[in-house]
DNA sequence: AACCAACGGTTCAAATAATGAACCAACTAT
DNA sequence: ATAGTTGGTTCATTATTTGAACCGTTGGTT
């Protein structure tokens, strides 16, 4: 492993639970030595990539990520596309709408849109970690990711986040298989009990999903005329989202080996 | 400069003019061998932090700087609250209002907030990157930064923006030694002609000016009616961003003069 | 169609930068 | 006091980065 990406994995261990961590923690995270950690962590403190809530004491993320972010968002305007695509989702559904998308063999929440309907939501927080194995997001990106992704994927220990989460390999390869007939992920307490979630994967350049867009309600809201409302506006702004960032749906829907 | 640095730094050449950066090119930006910028490029496409246009092509910024920002606001809102700031400002000025934060040693506009009332406004680009000399915002940084900071900043050549610039450095020193007593900074037509812009500085934990908050209207609706509401207006919105994002304005804090 | 230049990507000996055990000084709770 | 933290520093050893030269392609000119 380079350098540079021992560094910057550095920055993979804050998280909103985590948002702050000490010299000595995140050398305890990283398993990396300690003077190691620290001449890296000022690396990247100088480059603005992290800074120090008081001197001498805890890292957090750096302001030169809010630049960047910025500047990705001018060249590939995934955010600011995204958050039409969920205001038209919440708007049509009155559901909680978020997308997320993959980094590394994670997927992440993004940003998300409540819908003022009803009294009660879904609730999300922005750059939260999902699992490919209890979401419909997830399920969307395995269905679509090549083999090997997936692979990986259901090599690591699978949660169980809820009764009803699906945790068995070759049980999730069939319903994936099946999502790739579709197009359509569905996920019914598989992350948080009582939610029932929709979603449709967003590809990039290379035809690769690269996200999920998604629609999460109640499971007792979630009635097949929802379930057939969702779908639709899924299927159109994840088509839209893919289209206008620059990507391209794979072409022949690929078939299971 | 160690090689984390070196691989940061790569990142530092995209801009909104310049988002996409091929091989050889970047190499020639940064003076660095084409072999070192190769593995280095590649090292930040595993990361997330750049990818490839298309296969072979181009390099641009990548998606994990979403996350990365996602998770910075969720430890220091300073761009959500900013975006309410925004909303204020131009509201009661009618004006465009925008907010931006130091880099090192740059100063970057990152985000703005057009007003509907008039049909002429001031434009802007997020993430364009502001002469600290020239504008308001700049001005208004300079003004509570270290000495060290003020030296380092005005030893470098001060470009003539327009033909007001002003780009002597004990000029400016002069204006920013006014603008310390007054907690307000002013430039009319030194960045762009016809812009007259008033910018208040936002203080970090340690009480060091982080960026800057600002009004820019074209020089024949800046009346000393609109320049006085946006002046009020610009100090206590500044002062709730400071405060709302762990930051601290100095001691000696100047009063309205 | 031959040519040339520029592109992204790759190689390998030489040189340089990263590494980590041990060590501070400061702080906290026992 | 003590013992166990913390963030930060040192320096000989080691492993990584480096860069000139080299591919194979591409795209434009002659």
């Amino acid at each position: 492993m380079g350098t540079v990406t021992k560094a910057l994995s550095l920055l993979g261990y804050f998280s909103q639970t985590r948002p702050e961590i000490g010299l000595s923690e995140l050398a305890r995270l990283s398993g990396m030595n300690k003077a190691t950690v620290y001449r890296m962590m000022s690396e990247l403190v100088d480059q603005g990539f992290a800074e120090q809530t008081r001197q001498g004491k805890s890292y957090r993320l750096g302001p030169e990520v809010l630049r960047l972010a910025a500047l990705r968002e001018a060249a590939v305007p995934l955010l600011s596309v995204a958050r039409e695509m969920l205001m038209q989702l919440s708007e049509s559904t009155g559901e909680t709408a978020h997308v997320s998308i993959v980094q590394g063999t994670r997927l992440n929440a993004l940003a998300h849109q409540y819908s003022p309907r009803h009294g009660t939501r879904v609730m999300m927080e922005d750059a939260e970690v999902l699992s490919f194995h209890g979401t419909a997001s997830g399920l969307a990106v395995l269905a679509f990711a090549e083999p090997a992704f997936v692979d990986a994927v259901l090599a690591r220990p699978l949660v169980a986040h809820t009764a009803k989460t699906e945790t068995r390999p070759d049980a999730i390869r069939a319903r994936i298989a099946a999502i790739r007939a579709t197009g359509l992920a569905e996920s019914v307490g598989g992350f948080e009990a009582d939610v029932h979630s929709l979603a449709v994967p967003v590809f990039g350049p290379d035809a690769q999903p690269i996200g999920a867009l998604a629609v999460a309600a109640p499971v007792a809201r979630m009635t097949p005329d929802l379930a057939a409302c969702a779908a639709e506006a899924l299927r159109r702004c994840a088509a839209d989202l893919t289209r206008r960032t620059g990507g391209f749906a794979p072409e022949p829907l690929p078939e299971e080996a």
